[in-house]
DNA sequence: AACACAATATACCAATTGGTATATTTTTTA
DNA sequence: TAAAAAATATACCAATTGGTATATTGTGTT
């Protein structure tokens, strides 16, 4: 693959990427793909193996283009306690933020995927299983450097928490209201006062 | 319409909408649903206007035989705070009964109708928005019968509830382990009893 | 039993689907 | 700057899409 090329499929997944995260695999077709990027048929097929293989991509382009900014926020502290309210902080301007990318991938991407056995699904559930080691390795310090209780199980609360957030972004977006994020947060948030912290 | 043609459409109703829940409204063709049902499209648009209202009808079968069963299930106690054990006690075995009707409406047409403008999307809205009124009215009894603090905000209750119910389905779907239904549903034990219950 | 009407099946429609073989253009290398 | 190679565009494919007009079958009424 030449410089050109990698430009192009570059290119070909940041415009596609939305695009199947917002309508789903089936209902993006290869001419809302054509249309968008203003290329052809020959140059998405001379890039993609197959329309799958380009939605696989652009799952992966997505997960990359929410984590980071999400690991950037994280840097802002090394208490792990605090670290735990700067994912809350984090997901409080989740909507508008994630909207922009068309949307949540691992929830939208996730249901979509989730009668299909296909690599994309596995994806995503790597995608969640990432998430929830590092939200249980910050734990995992939290205890070590005595800021949670070593009561705690770790990966039980990364995995409560993951999931409580996974509901707030499907209510957000279904019911289009944030209240559900914030106030979810706020319960977090006391989960972590109540529960994890010393 | 006559008696045949109700029961037509009915079993019509009844064979697409596992197929709609499971693959979303795009995904599923008239081909898909000819098959199923062994009928063909000039008795499916006999009986439909057109795929979308099929899609429509499909959904609110699915919801009634969700919640029917759901009713009948918290009609075992009169107490709001037993009521709302019998809730948690429901979604644990969630996955399998639901699994059965091909998935959680709430959560799979929620998800695929989202960016469709579609009379679908508000009936999701409106079955969300009906269940939270139910658990708000059953945490406002508690509050009049004594069994629930008066500091409550019972909708603010019934929101959060309802949403890290949703997060369970999600993740326990898309994870396809239950420990993330049965966690979280021990997770809304303790917020009843802790922060419900007086 | 015969009629009228409703319900379903058949046969078709244009449009769109994902994908490919080949022609053309662009880029890279010599 | 030519030649080689790679990338993109064009033109096409069979299959499938949602939907409809019409023919056929089934049902209820008298």
């Amino acid at each position: 693959m030449s410089k050109k090329a990698k430009l192009t499929a570059q290119y070909i997944i940041e415009v596609s990427a939305p695009i199947f995260n917002k309508n789903g695999y089936a209902a993006t077709s290869l001419n809302d793909i054509t249309k968008a990027t203003g290329l052809t048929k020959g140059a998405i097929y001379g890039n993609f193996k197959n329309k799958e293989d380009l939605a696989y991509e652009s799952f992966r382009y997505m997960v990359k283009a929410l984590i980071k900014p999400l690991s950037k926020h994280l840097e802002s502290s090394n208490s792990p306690i605090q670290k735990l309210f700067l994912i809350t902080d984090f997901y409080r301007n989740y909507y508008p933020f994630s909207k922009q990318l068309g949307g949540c991938p691992v929830l939208n991407i996730g249901v979509d995927a989730n009668n299909s056995n296909s690599e994309l699904l596995n994806k995503v559930r790597d995608t969640i299983q990432r998430i929830q080691d590092k939200l249980c390795s910050i734990i995992e310090n939290g205890i070590e450097d005595g800021e949670i209780s070593t009561e705690i199980n770790a990966m039980q609360y990364a995995k409560r928490i993951d999931t409580i957030i996974q509901g707030a972004v499907f209510m957000t977006y279904t019911m289009n209201d944030e209240v559900y994020m914030k106030d979810t947060m706020n319960h977090v948030d006391q989960i972590i006062t109540n529960e994890l912290k010393i």
